[in-house]
DNA sequence: ATAGGGTTAG
C-alpha cells in the first residue's frame, strides 16, 4: 500500500485499504495519513475528499489524530483549497510546523502574502521556529509585498537559527532583495553561498533585469557559465530578456545558442522569451521563425509577435496575426489590445483606435490602467483631446504613467493651464511626478510661448532635487530655439555637456534650429565642425537639420553640398533643400527638385507643396503655383493646409490680384489666420487699396497670434503697410507676453524685415531699433 | 525557491 502511495497510484492504495477493511483488518491511523500523503503527490482532491469522509466515519481517534490532522491541513493547501485548509487548521489543537508551512504556502501561491505574514507572526507568537520549509515562503510574501523591513528582519531569524547555508533558503534570500530592489544585498547573499545552484543564480539575474540593470544581468550570466552551472530555461529566459532591453544582439543570440547546446527543451515561456529578442532587435523574421516553429503558443507568444509587427509599424501584419489567434480559440487580452492602441496612436489611425476601444469597453479591458493610458494616448496623438480627457477621468484608478500620459496630451498642444492643473492634481492625489511629468509640463509651457514659466518650471525641478535627463535638456534646447531664445538655447546646450549628458541626435537638431533662429551663420558652422571631429554619423535627420541650417542663415551653396554629399536620401532632405531655394528666391531650383523627387519615386508630403508654393509666390509664378495647387489637390489627395492656402493668397495678392485672392479665402474651410491677413495687407498700399487697408488692419488686430512667429508676421505686415503705430502696437503686446523682439528670425527674416524698415519709417524710435539689432546680426554673419 | 508580453516625455 505504501508503494502505490509512493508509485504515484492512489486509486489501486485506496481500493486495497478497502479491500482490507471487508477483511476485518486492524488499520491505523498512519495508513490514512500515507494515502492522503499519495493524494498530495497527485493533487488528487477528489479521491483525498473521500478518504476524508471516511476518516470522519471512523470518529474522533482518527479525525482528531495530530498526523491525520496535519496531513488533511496540508492535503487541502496543496490542493490550493484554501477554504477547507483553513477552517481545518483553525479547529488544530496542536498546531506544528508542518500544518503550518502548508498554510502558509498556500496564502503565498494565492497571493495572500499578508495573510502569509499574519500566519509566520502567529506561528512564531505560538513559540514554534520556522524551518527550511516555511523561512522560503516567508521570505517570497516579503518579496511579493516589497516589504524590505520585514524581510531584513527574516534574514536575522535566518541567520539565527542557522539557516544560511540552505540552497532554497539562500536562494529565497537573493529573490527577496531582487525584488525588493535592494539588488546590492542580493548580490551579496549570493557571494556568501557556500555553493550556488542555478536557482541562486537566476534569482540574481532576474533580481537584476527586473530592477532595469541588464548589463549586470549579462554579467552574471557569464560568471554563472565560468562556475560551471548548467542554466535552465529560467536562466536563459531571464538573459535574453535583458538582452531585449539593451538591443544586445551579440549576446542574445548566443544565448540561443547556449539553449541549444545544453539541450534546453524549448517551452512556451523560452520560446516566447526568443520571439521578444529578436523582435526588439529587429530581426523580425528570426522571430516568425521561432513562432512557426513553436508546438505550443500561449496569449503570450502570440501578443510578442503582435508587438513585434506594431513596432515596426506592420500594422496590417499584427491586425492579421490577431485574426489568426482568434482562429486558434485564443482571446485577446489586456496586453494585445494596449499594443494595438499604441500601433492606432502611432499611424494616427482613429478609425481602428475606435474599434479598439469598443472592444475594450465590451470585454472589460478598460479596468487596466495600461490599457486605458494607451486609449488615452491614441485620442491624444488622433487629436481627440476631448476624448482623451473623458476616458481619463472615467479611470478609477490612475497611475503615474496614466497621469503623465494626459499631461503630454496637454503639452503637445501648448495647453500649459491645463498641463499645471494636472500636475498639481496627480500630487494632491498622492502621485508624485517624475522627470517624464517634469518634462512635459515645461514642453507645455514652451508650446504655449511662456518661455519665462518654462524656465522657471525647470528651476522648480532643480530645486526640488529632480535630476533633469537627455529628454529635459533637448526639450528645453529646442523649445527655446522655436521661441526665437536661440542664444538662450546655445546656452543650455553647454550647460547639457557641462553637466555630463552627451549631446545625441534631438539635441543636435535642436541646437541648428537654434542656429536658424539667430541666423548664426557662424554657431552652425562651428556645430557643423563639432560633429566631424567628433565622427558622429551624418545620419540623415542631422544631415536634414545641417541643410536647413545653411539654407535658413543663408549659405545656400554649403546647403546644397551637404544635401549632394547624402547618398539614401530621404523625402524631408528634398523639402529642406526645396525650402532653401525657395528662401532664397530660387523658385526655378526649387520646382527643379520638386520634379525630381518625384522622378526617384518619392511622394511629395503636405511639406514639399508648402515649399514649393512658398517658392512660387516669392517668384511671383502664379500659373506654376496654381498648377501646383491643382496637382496637390487632385493628384495626391492632400487636402489644402491653412499654410497652402496662406502661399496660395500670398502669391496672389504679391501679384496685385487681390480679387482673387479673397475669391479663395471665401472658399478656403479656414477662418483666416495672422499670415493671411498679413500678406493682404502688405499688398494694399502697393496696390492703392486704401479702404480695404483700412479693414484689414483692424481685422488682423483682433486676432491674438498665439506665437511669436506670428507676430512678428503681424508687425511685418504693418510695417509694409507703412502703419507705424500698429507695428509699436505689436510690439508692446510681444513685450508684455514676454516675447522676443526678434523672434525666429532666418537669413531671409532678417532680410526682409531689414528691408521693410529701411524702407519705412527710420526715424520711429521703435525702427531704429529693431534696424540697429538686425544690422548688428547681419554682420555677425558677415553678410554681403 | 527562480522565468516570458503591453502604456508616458524631446
Amino acid at each position: 500500500m505504501s508503494s502505490l502511495c509512493k508509485q504515484g497510484q492512489i486509486q489501486q492504495a485506496v481500493d486495497l485499504v478497502a479491500e482490507m477493511e471487508l477483511k476485518n483488518l486492524r488499520i491505523g491511523p498512519e495508513v490514512y495519513g500515507e494515502l492522503l500523503q499519495g493524494c498530495v503527490y497527485e493533487r488528487a482532491l477528489h479521491t483525498g475528499r473521500q478518504i476524508h469522509a471516511q476518516i470522519v466515519k471512523k470518529g474522533a481517534i482518527f479525525a482528531m489524530n495530530e498526523y491525520i490532522e496535519t496531513k488533511l491541513v496540508i492535503f487541502y493547501a496543496k490542493c490550493d483549497n484554501p477554504e477547507a485548509s483553513n477552517s481545518l487548521f483553525r479547529r488544530v489543537r496542536l498546531k506544528n510546523v508542518f500544518s503550518w508551512a502548508a498554510v502558509i504556502g498556500l496564502n503565498c501561491r494565492k497571493g495572500f502574502y499578508q495573510e502569509a505574514l499574519l500566519g509566520f507572526r502567529e506561528m512564531k507568537e505560538n513559540g514554534l521556529l520556522p524551518d527550511n520549509f516555511v523561512l522560503p515562503n516567508v521570505l517570497k510574501a516579503c518579496g511579493g509585498l516589497e516589504w524590505i523591513r520585514i524581510g531584513k528582519v527574516v534574514h536575522g531569524l535566518v541567520l539565527k537559527l542557522g539557516c544560511g547555508g540552505c540552497v532554497f533558503v539562500a536562494s529565497s534570500l537573493v529573490d527577496m532583495y531582487g525584488k525588493c530592489g535592494e539588488v546590492e544585498d542580493a548580490r551579496k547573499v549570493l557571494d556568501g553561498m557556500p555553493q550556488r545552484n542555478a536557482v541562486a543564480w537566476n534569482s540574481m539575474i532576474v533580481g537584476y533585469v527586473q530592477n532595469g540593470l541588464n548589463e549586470e544581468a549579462i554579467d552574471v550570466f557569464y560568471e554563472m557559465r565560468e562556475e560551471g552551472v548548467e542554466p535552465t530555461q529560467v536562466t536563459i529566459s531571464s538573459f535574453l530578456s535583458a538582452s531585449a532591453n539593451l538591443g544586445a544582439l551579440q549576446d542574445g543570440k548566443q544565448g540561443h545558442a547556449i539553449a541549444v547546446i545544453c539541450g534546453i527543451e524549448m517551452t512556451t515561456n523560452l520560446g516566447s522569451s526568443l520571439i521578444n529578442f529578436y523582435s526588439k532587435v529587429g530581426l523580425i523574421e528570426y522571430a516568425e521563425s521561432v513562432f512557426s516553429r513553436m508546438l505550443e503558443k500561449d496569449v503570450v507568444t502570440w501578443n510578442l509577435l503582435i508587438s513585434g509587427y506594431a513596432q515596426i509599424g506592420e500594422v496590417d501584419k499584427a491586425l492579421n496575426m490577431c485574426h489568426l489567434m482568434r482562429l486558434e480559440n485564443l482571446r485577446f487580452d489586456s496586453v494585445t489590445l494596449a499594443t494595438l492602441m499604441s500601433a492606432f496612436a502611432d499611424t494616427r489611425n482613429l478609425k481602428l483606435g475606435k474599434e479598439g476601444h469598443c472592444y475594450c469597453i465590451r470585454n472589460n479591458l478598460e479596468s487596466d490602467v495600461v490599457v486605458v493610458s494607451s486609449i488615452v494616448d491614441m485620442y491624444a496623438k488622433c487629436e481627440k483631446i476631448g476624448c482623451a480627457r473623458r476616458v481619463f477621468n472615467s479611470s478609477i484608478t490612475k497611475d503615474l504613467i496614466l497621469w503623465n500620459t494626459m499631461l503630454a496630451a496637454f503639452a503637445e498642444l501648448g495647453h500649459s493651464g491645463e498641463a499645471l492643473n494636472l500636475f498639481y492634481q496627480m500630487q494632491l492625489e498622492s502621485v508624485p511626478p517624475n522627470v517624464i511629468s517634469w518634462n512635459s509640463l515645461i514642453l507645455g509651457f514652451l508650446n504655449s510661448g511662456q518661455v519665462n514659466e518654462a524656465k522657471d518650471m525647470f528651476l522648480q525641478m532643480l530645486s526640488l532635487g529632480v535630476q533633469p535627463n537627455l529628454v529635459t535638456w533637448t526639450t528645453l534646447i529646442s523649445g527655446l530655439a522655436r521661441s526665437g531664445f536661440g542664444y538662450e538655447a546655445i546656452l543650455t546646450f553647454q550647460r547639457m555637456q557641462e553637466a555630463g549628458v552627451k549631446p545625441n541626435v534631438v539635441s543636435i537638431i535642436g541646437v541648428l534650429l537654434a542656429c536658424i533662429n539667430l541666423a548664426s551663420l557662424q554657431i552652425g558652422r562651428a556645430l557643423h565642425g563639432y560633429l566631424i571631429r567628433h565622427s558622429l554619423y551624418l545620419s540623415i535627420p542631422i544631415a536634414t537639420s545641417l541643410v536647413d541650417m545653411y539654407a535658413k542663415c543663408g549659405n545656400r551653396d554649403q546647403a546644397k553640398r551637404v544635401f549632394d554629399m547624402i547618398p539614401d536620401k530621404e523625402l524631408p532632405i528634398y523639402n529642406a533643400m526645396i525650402s532653401g531655394f525657395a528662401l532664397h528666391g530660387q523658385a526655378v531650383e526649387a520646382l527643379a527638385l520638386y520634379r525630381c523627387l518625384k522622378e526617384e519615386g518619392f511622394k511629395p508630403d503636405n511639406i514639399t507643396f508648402t515649399n514649393a508654393l512658398y517658392a512660387c509666390s516669392h517668384a511671383m509664378m502664379v500659373s506654376e503655383g496654381l498648377e501646383l495647387f491643382v496637382d496637390m489637390v487632385s493628384n495626391h489627395n492632400i487636402n489644402p493646409s491653412i499654410e497652402h492656402y496662406g502661399c496660395m493668397v500670398s502669391l496672389l495678392s504679391r501679384c496685385g490680384d487681390l480679387d482673387e485672392a479673397f475669391r479663395l479665402i471665401s472658399t478656403m474651410p479656414y477662418k483666416p489666420d495672422v499670415q493671411i491677413l498679413g500678406s493682404l495687407l502688405a499688398a494694399c498700399r502697393e496696390h492703392n487699396k486704401i479702404e480695404l487697408e483700412e479693414y484689414l488692419s483692424n481685422q488682423l488686430l483682433k486676432l491674438q497670434p498665439d506665437n511669436s512667429g506670428n507676430y512678428v508676421a503681424m508687425s511685418n505686415a504693418y510695417a509694409a503697410a507703412g502703419r507705424w503705430d500698429e507695428v509699436k502696437k505689436v510690439r508692446q503686446l510681444m513685450k508684455e507676453r514676454g516675447l522676443r523682439k526678434i523672434p525666429g528670425c532666418s537669413w531671409i527674416q532678417v532680410g526682409e524685415e531689414l528691408n521693410v524698415f529701411v524702407a519705412g519709417d527710420k526715424s520711429h524710435p521703435e525702427t531704429e531699433e529693431i534696424y540697429t539689432t538686425l544690422a548688428l546680426l547681419l554682420m555677425e554673419m558677415s553678410f554681403r
